[in-house]
DNA sequence: TTTCTCACA
DNA sequence: TGTGAGGA
């Protein structure tokens, strides 16, 4: 599942297309980088190459903009979205506190029960 | 031709 | 946010 992200973090699209793909013009994909929102690669004339995420985030700036929230609020989404992303690494660093393993020997013991025969044929009605 | 930066009769 | 200038 790497290969994939790798794919679309890779920075090929120049402005135009990213216009009109995005339907937003060249002076607000500009702006939006100014707010720090994207933040596209340059090669080597100094022009902004976009990737198939900077895509979607556009897109996704978009969105809010419809739904009435300012170039500030957006930024604040993100922040969110950053702080959020910093706590799970943060979170993956720590060794497993008692609460996470009892968390686990649980389900453990849950996907053994759920070998017998009533889940089984539940599994088999769900999948089709 | 396309994109870049800068600036505003 | 639009638009034009002047350069690459």
């Amino acid at each position: 599942m790497k290969e994939k992200e790798l794919r679309r973090s890779q920075a090929v699209l120049p402005i135009g297309t990213v216009m009109k793909l995005t339907k937003l013009s060249a002076r607000q994909i500009r702006y939006y980088e100014e707010q720090e929102l994207v933040k596209p690669q340059r090669n080597e004339g100094n022009r902004r190459m976009y990737s198939l995420n900077d895509i979607d985030r556009l897109l996704e700036i978009k969105d809010y903009l419809d739904e009435g929230i300012n170039m500030a609020g957006i930024k604040h989404i993100y922040e969110e979205k950053e702080r959020k992303q910093a706590e799970k690494q943060a979170q993956l660093q720590k060794p497993l506190t008692d609460a996470d393993v009892r968390r686990i020997l649980r389900d453990e013991f849950m996907s053994i029960g759920g070998l017998s025969k009533q889940s089984l044929s539940f599994k088999h009605n769900r999948n089709f």
